[in-house]
DNA sequence: CGTTGATTTGATTAGATTCAACATATGTGG
DNA sequence: CCACATATGTTGAATCTAATCAAATCAACG
């Protein structure tokens, strides 16, 4: 039925389920390739599907009336979405724009809720992988409410390090509206951590953390 | 083992179980009655129990190192929290305060887990609860991120509202922390709305809206 | 009726947004 | 591979909103 396997077999939710059970859910599966600026859903738009990313990068996002975004979660490999459609038939309340080119799988959400009553497996992971996605929507709520621009941005650059080198997965207007703040005080506050010594610019997107303990003093 | 039946009858993510299920749960179930102001935990406690309240209101914060609170949920008859717990012993991120007193049932994480691989009833329940709280906390984060503070205490008196009637159902200060705001914000604002006619105040925690639209339309 | 906590009000200030201009980077077709 | 077009990023100056701090008032409760 496909190639893209890749969009099941290699998929947390579904990594562990028998050769059998991985058969049913792939004749519930489709998938499909998506280019950058795609738009897969639109907030209000009714969906009947589970999303789930195989390959490149999906943004989900709110907008207010003014246009201003609101990036709720970046999804990579793995990472789905839609899952309230598992419920019920869903006005969604969000967007999603493909932001680097993909590969997207969806699976019917009628096909698949039966298939779930069936396989308390794939619930729990499900359960697992939402749990998570809450705990993080409650930390980014925290922090855009009770941080600075400082806090907030030290906050991204420790999330996104790895070895004290950041590379900036997307562009910096789309991180800065991650952390809720305009993409001009993003400019000016890490030119301030540039200034302050705590990190230093490799490329347009790579730093490097040079002051670690500083940017940890500053969410603390 | 208790007269609180109450605590798993009667809540909807164990509402649908038959008898004998019902009686598992009840073995690895308890309940305590709590006060107004008692901890049931503090961030980074290890918390091995899903917390189901059965009556009263619990709030969920989180706090900056300077003290400032964040209230991330109120929660009340049947709602629970906790789940991470489900999947790992957990260090919780954050703290559960009883506001009005409470009787609060705990369930053993270990067992419930057991419990809830051989019941995809109560998984999926579980799962529907978790998708609506994260629904929830996307949106709270657009109107963190998005809004000024007469749209965040407009969409609050939305919600609240009842029959153009609004009840707080808990104090302002939680309220304000609530939306994001301070307490002089909420009720500077809120002296606004009463100076443009959008609403009246009938008691200290009762008010009446005016001019719906005029609420509606702040925020969209 | 006094004490404590909650709410309101006022004055000041800090911090981020906005808008406009400029600079840099990225991508495309010739 | 260059030149242009478009998208992305940076900087400055003015403005504005909400936070802060301090004080006054109000409400609730033993």
């Amino acid at each position: 039925m496909s190639n893209h396997l890749n969009c099941l077999t290699k998929v947390p939710i579904f990594k562990s389920l028998s050769k059998e059970e991985m058969n049913e859910v792939l004749k519930i599966a489709s998938h499909k390739k998506h280019q950058k600026g795609d738009l897969i859903f639109n907030e209000g738009d009714m969906i009947r599907q589970l999303f789930v990313v195989s390959e490149g990068t999906v943004k989900i996002s709110k907008y207010s009336y003014e246009g201003k975004e609101q990036v709720l979660h970046l999804l990579n490999h793995g990472d789905f979405f839609g899952e309230l459609s598992l419920f019920k038939d869903q006005e969604t309340t969000s967007s999603a724009e493909v932001i680097k080119d993909s590969v997207i799988c969806t699976l019917d959400s009628l096909k698949l809720r039966n298939l779930i009553e069936h396989n308390p497996e794939i619930s729990f992971k499900i359960l697992l992988e939402l749990s998570k996605r809450l705990e993080n929507t409650e930390t980014k709520l925290k922090y855009y409410a009770l941080s600075n621009s400082s806090e907030k941005l030290a906050k991204l650059l420790l999330d996104l390090e790895k070895n004290n080198i950041v590379i900036f997965p997307v562009n910096k207007s789309i991180l800065a509206s991650n952390i809720g703040i305009t993409s001009e005080t993003f400019s000016r506050t890490l030119k301030k951590f540039i200034n302050n010594k705590y990190i230093e610019t490799i490329s347009n997107q790579k730093i490097i953390i040079k002051n670690k303990e500083a940017l940890i003093e500053l969410i603390y």
